[in-house]
Parts: C-alpha cells; sequence; structure tokens
DNA sequence: GTGCTATGTGTTAACGGTACCATGCGCTCG
DNA sequence: CGAGCGCATGGTACCGTTAACACATAGCAC
C-alpha cells in the first residue's frame, strides 16, 4: 500500500540511493534527474518510512512526557509548553497518564527505552520511582523531573520553590487571624508535599503555633482524596476555621465538601491552595493560592531535555527552580483589600481551541 | 550502549533466533536454554528495539491525536479518555497541537504517515481541512473525527448533538424572558458553528424574533475571541440582554470583557455557552451551559480507530452522535428554580494528580 | 596518452529484530 | 534397523532507508 523508495527507483528509472538524495535535499543529483524522481514521488504518493530512518539513525525524533493526569489542568498546561518547544526543534511528544501508579510508570518508562524515545520529561509518582528512573539513568537517557523531585536521586529538574511558597499561603492565614489551621496533603513520599508541609509548619512554628496531628491529613492529590479529607476536617471539634490544600484538585474535592454540608467559604471556613485553577480566575476570581508558572514548567523542562539530547548526556545535573506567587482573592476571609486582577491573570494567553 | 539480540545471543552462547523466541514467549526453547538467556537479558539488561519491531511488523503501536489546543479542558480530557482506551489496547498515543492551523495540521498529518501512526484521532481545524484528511483517505488510514465534521468528507466520527444543544440553550434564553440574544460564534467552515448557529437560529425562529446581523459575531473559539467580541456587543445600542458563547473559552473571553465593564452576570447581562467549564462548576456553579460527555468522546473515538485498525479498514462510515444536555445554573437569571448539582455532576469521575 | 579531479550514479552492507526454512538429534514403530 | 516424527536450534533473508564506498564518464593539464 504504501510506495517504497524502491517502487519509486523503479518509476524513475533509477536506483534507490538516488531517491533517497532527491528526498534529502537532492545534492549531488543531475537536474533532470531529480526532476523525474520528484514526478515519481509525486505519482506513487510515495512518503518515506520514517521508522526505518529511525532505525538507520537511531534517533527517533520523540520525546516522552509521563504526568500523573493530563485533564489536570496543570499538567495539561504543562504538556502545551512542552510540545511547543519540542515541535519547534523537531520532536514529537508521546503522552502518558501514569495516573499516579508506579507499575504503569514503570511501563511506560520501558517503553520509552523500548522505542528509542530520544528523552523524557516525567512527574514521577514519588520517591519510590526512584526504581523507575534508575533504569533511565544507567543508560544516561536524556530525563527531566518536573514539579516533583525523587529523594536520592540527581537529575535535572524544575520545580517551583514549594517551601517559600507554603510559606507565603501559611503567613497569610495567620495574618488573617486564622490559628485552627489544617492541612490536606499528600504522603510524604511526594517531594512537593514535603515541602509545602515543612513550608506551612515552618510558618506556623513562627507564629508559635503547634499544629496538632489531628489537623495534618494525609491523602491522594486529587478531587476524591480533598472531598474525603475535608469530611474529616468538618467533623473536628472544634472546627478548624481555614485549610490548606496541597494543589487545586484537592481544594475542588475540598471544596464540593464544604457546599455539601451547606457552609460557605470564607464565612464559614476559609480555603487555600497550591497552583491556581487554570480559567477559573477569569470568571470568578475567588479562591486565594499560590500560582506556579505553569506553561514555563514545560517549556524549560523541554529545553533541558533538548540540551542533554544535543549532546551534553554526561553533565552535573541542573536544577531549575521557578518562583511561586501569592495571589490574594476571597477565600480565606481577608480584611485586606483584595489585590488587583491583572487581566492577563496567569502566565500564559488565551489560546484558541 | 544498547543491547541487541545479537549481545544477548553471544553471552549465552545461542544463536539471535533463540534469544528473539525467549524475549516473545519462550515458546519452543528448552528450560535450561531460556534460563541462560534470560539470565544475559538481565546481566546487559537488554531491552528489545521497538523501532526495529516495527519496521519488522509494521506495526508501530502508535495512536496520533491531534487537537487544537491540549489546555482546553475539553480536549484534556478527551484526550485522557483516548489515552486510557489506547493504552489497554496496547498502544501509545503521539499528541499533536494543531493551534487551529490548516499548515501545522498538515505537517501533523504527514508525521503520521511518515512515523506510520496505525490511526488518528483528529479534532480538524475546519471544513479546509478536508485536503489535509484525503490524504490519509487514499492511505485507508484508519481516522475517526472529534467534535467537529468536515463539509464533503465523510469517515467514522464523534460528535454531540450540537443542533439540539444549541436550541436548547437558546430556548431557555427565550424562556426566561430575553428577546436580544447576541451570539459569539465561529466562521461559518467549522462544522460546530454551522450546527450551533443553525440550532440557535431555529429556536429563535420558533419564537418568531429576527436576528440581526449585528447580533451575530464571528470570532476564533478561543478566550481572546470571546473577549474581543463581547467588547463589540457591550457597545451596541440597544445592549443585548443575552449573549450566546460558542463554547467554554470564548465564555471566559465574554465574562473577562464584562466584568473590565464593571458589569454583573446575570443582573445586567445573561451569559450561556456550549461545554462545561470543567472544575468550575465544582467550586461555584454559575454559568449555564450546555454540556457534552467529554471523556466519552475521546474512549469511543479511540475504540472506533482501535476497531478500524483491528480490520474492518473498507467498511463504511460510522457516525455517533452523543447526547447534550442543558446544566441550567444562575448566569442567565432564569427565575426557575435552580437544577440540583448532583455530585457526580459531569460524566467522569474526579481523577488522580 | 596518462594521470588527475569533479560529478553523477549504483552496489553493498548495515541498523535490530523475526519469518521461514533447514538441520540435527533422539525417539518410536513396523 | 531404517523410516518417520517432533523438538530444539541455527542460518538466511528481509522490513525500508541510508552511509560508505565503488565505478563510470567527462573535462582538463601536462
Amino acid at each position: 500500500m504504501n510506495a517504497t523508495v524502491r517502487d519509486v527507483a523503479r518509476k524513475a528509472g533509477v536506483s534507490a540511493m538516488t531517491v533517497s538524495r532527491v528526498i534529502n535535499g537532492g545534492a549531488g543529483v543531475r537536474l533532470e534527474t531529480r526532476r523525474r524522481v520528484e514526478r515519481a514521488v509525486t505519482e506513487l504518493d510515495f512518503v518515506p518510512n520514517g521508522v526505518a530512518r529511525g532505525l538507520m539513525s537511531s534517533k527517533s525524533g520523540t520525546l516522552g512526557v509521563i504526568v500523573p493526569d493530563i485533564s489536570n489542568p496543570f499538567f495539561s498546561i504543562l504538556v502545551r509548553g512542552a510540545e511547543t518547544v519540542a515541535r519547534r526543534a523537531g520532536y514529537r511528544v508521546l503522552l502518558c497518564n501514569s495516573e499516579g501508579d508506579l507499575g504503569l510508570e514503570k511501563q511506560y518508562v520501558q517503553d520509552m527505552i523500548s522505542h528509542r524515545a530520544e528523552g523524557l520529561i516525567i512527574a514521577p509518582v514519588g520517591d519510590r520511582s526512584k526504581a523507575n528512573l534508575q533504569a533511565l539513568e544507567r543508560r544516561r537517557f536524556p530525563l527531566v523531573l518536573i514539579d516533583r523531585s525523587v529523594a536520592g536521586f540527581d537529575c535535572d529538574l524544575v520545580q517551583a520553590d514549594s517551601v517559600a511558597g507554603a510559606k507565603m499561603l501559611a503567613l497569610h492565614l495567620l495574618g488573617v487571624g486564622h490559628r485552627r489551621i489544617a492541612v490536606i496533603i499528600e504522603p510524604d513520599n511526594v517531594s512537593t508535599a514535603r515541602d509545602r508541609l515543612a513550608g506551612f509548619n515552618a510558618a506556623m512554628k513562627t507564629a508559635g503555633i503547634k499544629v496538632p496531628a489531628s489537623h495534618v491529613l494525609r491523602t491522594t492529590a486529587d478531587r476524591a482524596g480533598g472531598y474525603a479529607a475535608m469530611q474529616q476536617i468538618l467533623s473536628l471539634d472544634p472546627r478548624p476555621s481555614a485549610v490548606f490544600a496541597v494543589n487545586n484538585m484537592t481544594a475542588l474535592g475540598a471544596m464540593q465538601a464544604i457546599r455539601e454540608r451547606g457552609l460557605v467559604v470564607p464565612k464559614d471556613i476559609a480555603l487555600v491552595c497550591f497552583d491556581d485553577v487554570e480559567h477559573l480566575a477569569v470568571l470568578s476570581p475567588f479562591l486565594t493560592v499560590v500560582n506556579q508558572p505553569t506553561e514555563m514548567f514545560g517549556t524549560l523542562a523541554a529545553q533541558l531535555v533538548l540540551d542533554r539530547i544535543a549532546g551534553d548526556t554526561g553533565g552535573p545535573p541542573r536544577r531549575v527552580v521557578l518562583q511561586a506567587d501569592l495571589l490574594v482573592r476571597e477565600s480565606c476571609g481577608s480584611k485586606l483589600p483584595p489585590a488587583p486582577e491583572p487581566s492577563g491573570k496567569t502566565n500564559h494567553k488565551p489560546r484558541g481551541q
């Protein structure tokens, strides 16, 4: 069904090699011969087989991107940034959703090796991803971690300053008078959870407040986890006056639980979180959050991995730490004047559908 | 750097063929031989080269997915559904953002052919994508359109009933008393725009209302387009009392323009749109919308394309039309009682980050 | 005429895996 | 005891492209 160089060669009355020369720029081919080959290419609707080329050149032209969940706006925007940079450099993106599952992650990593992706951008499941990543390291596979680091595993990394961001959020809550603050957070084997909890605790410590164990709820960083955790929080007596959620999805789940109890934010309880809920701020600026330059995660990670591919495979790990900004809105009952909402609020421009 | 079957064969003292047998299940290999090979595989950290396999078998194990913009939640959720189904069938997903650009779309399509993706799921740029798609049709490339059809091009398709959905939205606006209703919509070469405008016009006609040309604003279906269109609408005299936006992104842009003028929805102007703004409804159910079963677009499309790959390449085109549901909320000033908000409001469950 | 270069084109082998067929061995059976 | 069978394994060729080299022809200098 698909024509090959040999089919084209036969039709044009030349050798396969000459066809190859023509489709690769035509240098060193007589004009008339080239014309003949080009006509044959058109007539047979020939498209060179990229798989065969990849086998010859050991270059697949593919980058892998593994994220827990592409439907989380944080990751979809990030992937979008990575894809744009990759495309401009002539690379395709293989997208994988690990679903936070170590086994699935391992499978995808194997797949990257097997299909000879030239590099990988990955938001790892957690510290236990180490084994999965070491398989790549052994092969000097160009690799960039995003969002989360992995304990005891050193490689290129793009992350935000979670400690500082969490501290800001907590200090803000303290600043507007909250004292009983609960935290919805992932288990400690995820670096962002560790960092954000550390930042939170540091802030509480400066205020001289001890956080009781019952106020630290460990759960999955998704809507279901936030929902369940908030249900527990709402049963505490005395009830916390504010909740710090580890990310946007947990905050949404928490919000859902709050609404179902018939409570109102911030009148009955305050709620803040990491990561902006994209698009939402436009419609109804509400949640006070720490916002990360999401798209930049993707573009920087792609640049780093492309740089590794381009040659510097052996160099020392590079660590890019992006600044996270506090966006004060309404959800913590702040008595401060509301922050101005610049029309281009987040760091990325509106995009076409 | 990467070991090959021949390296493993040498180490195990067998032929390459035997290694191949072992890594493919080991049928017809003596137990002891298999052990030896397996040991060599482990020691050399051998991973079979998927590119070479692909060349032999003409099976890349890859599906292409082309959408205008993965950061639009409609598409990210759709892609997520497609990826899940693809993975379960042993396929990888190559993700492409066409950015609504015909040239880029063409490039991606070429790439799919070149890299021998086994099938393609595509939300085409518009009717002018026809030429791009015909290149695939000529090759009997398994192909499924999502969201949008292409005039004069017949192939497998998953779409929602835009006509009926738009009619519902318009009838709802009419039902609560609006008469001067403006439409923000894409150019007519996008099928969803045609269908939604047709549904809207049909509803207006039943009410005996003529829609003046000034009330139909053609623009790009993104936030910037919605923003610009709404600015124009707000300058009309008399000002329309309601606005119908072609999708979620235009609605967000429109909302932004409204807020910047210091106006309030629905008091000063009503706003409804197609596509729910994911996650948003949880936080603050507000926009009255027609919601599409987003994830199902992806899963169904993947199933259709896998089905084509599995053999039925020649069969007649299949057209799946999904029902779109009206979700009445607050943004049109309805005097009806608000619709109940079931906790699992949209069709998909919360997902892990 | 010989030697040299420049140019255009063809031949061969290789990338890494596997389909296909050949081979060798031990065994059963008439 | 040799034909015949089944099993384990090896050899060869091929998927489609291209790198490396070989070759042929023409032009030019000496």
